[in-house]
DNA sequence: CTGAAAGCGCTTACAG
DNA sequence: CTGAAAGCGCTTACAG
């Protein structure tokens, strides 16, 4: 009984083909890794049987002996929310075009990525991507130290030999404030998140400073979660604004908010005759009926390309100790920005 | 130089740490995992050692020697549609929680999923969760037989110790049929996806059975792709319809199509004063001040927990051949249905 | 409480 | 072209 179950419990293996096949464990191994020689005859033979037992080679296994496992580490959150679940459909697939597999690590929150940034490193991925939280120093030298790819996406990676990709937030916000002061005045608001969001803030500033830069003045109004709701509640706001005080250029610093803005002054007023407005993200809807919201879009499928030139470079380093150097790598730069494209739509009135 | 090129290459391993501390590989393999008996003090210097070197088990290695894998296959796709990132969210978190790491498998289209099915097989996981495609009987008897658990969500498993849940879409369908035509007449319309789309079509069936059971009548139009712009078109052949042979009642069996409806309608018709309208899966838009829409909610965190609870029994008998029969199996009937919660708002007439 | 040794399931020189 | 053997980096009885 006992040798029953430890038999039944045991797994099957390559030796398990190789004794059906009549060959040495060696052999099976080679028909399927197709390295070393073997009779194409044996290789079928082999293959045949292995499929009829239903045997594959064991990829841990395998990935211990050549030292190299294909996995890549994936760190996200909040997948329900904005880019990330874009990012992370070009990012799998991606992946899987490499031949490697993603594995996932999913933050409750954003305290939670430099645990899992931690616990990546058991796994002896290939490399790490970052779509969430904060990549510490000590952390990314740890990783790249290892001969691990790291890449951030829409944050710093804080080490020279790590990789950085983000929208180009600060012109974006630059560039809202030249539409809109051109057309709606020097009198401006900003729909902002919290003042630690790293992206929401660099609109910001890019706004405001363009907006003093052209004499123009604006407020901002942070919110602490950027949701449609959130953007509601800045519509009651801007209700209760004396009518001559209101100011007429709005920035919001995604579309969420945007969308909720111009739904809370729905039936009262409307952009771009009362006011003009300028969203964040092109979400998909943001080009519906009701809305047909200005906005910018990220080059989400840019920054996922030059992550891919990254990785393909360390790729073809792997085994040296020092990388060449990021061709990329702009002098002083430790970030590749990349331009957001304004979509222009209704609620302003300057024409493509 | 070779020497110290393969020096370099060659990784840290517990031996290092071992010899760093000046104890046995065996204590330092104790000092992580917590079996085998060992002194607090031996186990404290060992842990700050390997801190210091910055070492960590190798995960891969453990799983091979322990023959378990503490990693679970998830396979999906198209993660920026629907209701996937939703779920995908709650099952990666659920996953974390249980102490195993998620391994991705993103399937391009849905005939991939056969492929990625039997890709899982080389990783040895616990189990598979598959979210996307078709599960082939022989699959899953290659995936069940292997003792690992497979769960299926809004498809069929296939295989009597296999697991699947599902939103109701036959009730959600006859709930839409009863609530449409008792307020909006027996003339109905329902706006359906591909005939293949198994979600859609059942939601279709259980609408157009229960109007013929109530006398009425439905046409269906079906759509190759559920999106708002399908919706358009369905409005623009809506207004095509002679005024009088407009169904009143109609039924879009997703969100998408149901805003989109509205969208190329409005400024001519709207609900529910011309007609009543309702849609299915709640999407964030849907209760926008635009739309209002009266829809069905997916039951996806019902679902999920379903799954939880289906792999905590699984696991529980892991090691058993034969593990035991689900209990929450209904005799006869191969998937767990959850009924859609039905979310009235302002498309239709009927007040919760 | 600690260590030496066997073994997990493969791959890969090395002989033949 | 094929096989025997060493070894990947750990865990876990088994002795001491």
């Amino acid at each position: 009984m006992v040798f029953d179950k430890s038999r039944s419990l045991r797994s099957i293996t390559s030796r398990d083909v190789a004794k059906a096949a009549n060959v040495s464990q060696a052999l099976v191994s080679r028909a399927f890794s197709g390295n070393g020689r073997i009779a194409p005859e044996t290789r079928n033979r082999i293959l045949a049987i292995a499929e009829e037992i239903g045997w594959q080679p064991n990829a841990l296994a395998r990935s211990m002996v050549t030292g190299d496992a294909p996995l890549v580490a994936v760190i996200t959150t909040r997948l329900h929310f904005d880019w990330r679940a874009q990012v992370l459909s070009h990012l799998l697939n991606t992946i899987q075009q490499w031949h490697l597999k993603p594995l996932l690590f999913y933050a409750e929150s954003d305290d939670d990525v430099d645990r899992l940034l931690e616990e990546t490193l058991s796994w002896r991925t290939r490399g790490v991507i970052v779509t969430a939280g904060i990549v510490q120093p000590r952390r990314a030298k740890a990783i790249v130290s290892r001969g691990q790819f790291l890449a951030a996406l829409n944050r710093p990676a804080h080490h020279p030999n790590a990789f950085s990709v983000a929208t180009d937030n600060l012109q974006g916000g630059a560039m809202a404030a030249a539409l809109l002061l051109d057309e709606a005045g020097r009198d401006a608001l900003v729909l902002s998140g919290r003042q630690g969001d790293w992206a929401s803030s660099l609109r910001t500033k890019g706004f405001v400073d363009a907006v003093a830069v052209r004499g123009g003045t604006a407020r901002v109004w942070h919110n602490e979660t950027m949701s449609t709701e959130a953007g509601k509640q800045c519509a009651a706001a801007y209700l209760d604004l004396p009518a001559g005080e209101r100011p007429k250029a709005v920035f919001s610093t995604n579309d969420a908010m945007a969308l909720g803005f111009m739904d809370g002054l729905r039936g009262q007023l409307s952009a771009p005759s009362d006011f003009s407005l300028i969203g964040f993200d092109n979400l998909p809807s943001s080009s519906w009926t009701p809305y047909e919201l200005t906005t910018f879009e990220q080059p989400l499928e840019e920054m996922v390309l030059r992550i891919v030139g990254y990785v393909n470079n360390h790729q073809q380093n792997a085994g040296r100790n020092f990388p060449a150097h990021n061709p990329e790598r702009v002098a002083g730069d430790e970030i590749i920005y990349c331009a957001p494209k304004i979509v222009l739509r209704s609620t302003t009135k300057a024409k493509q």
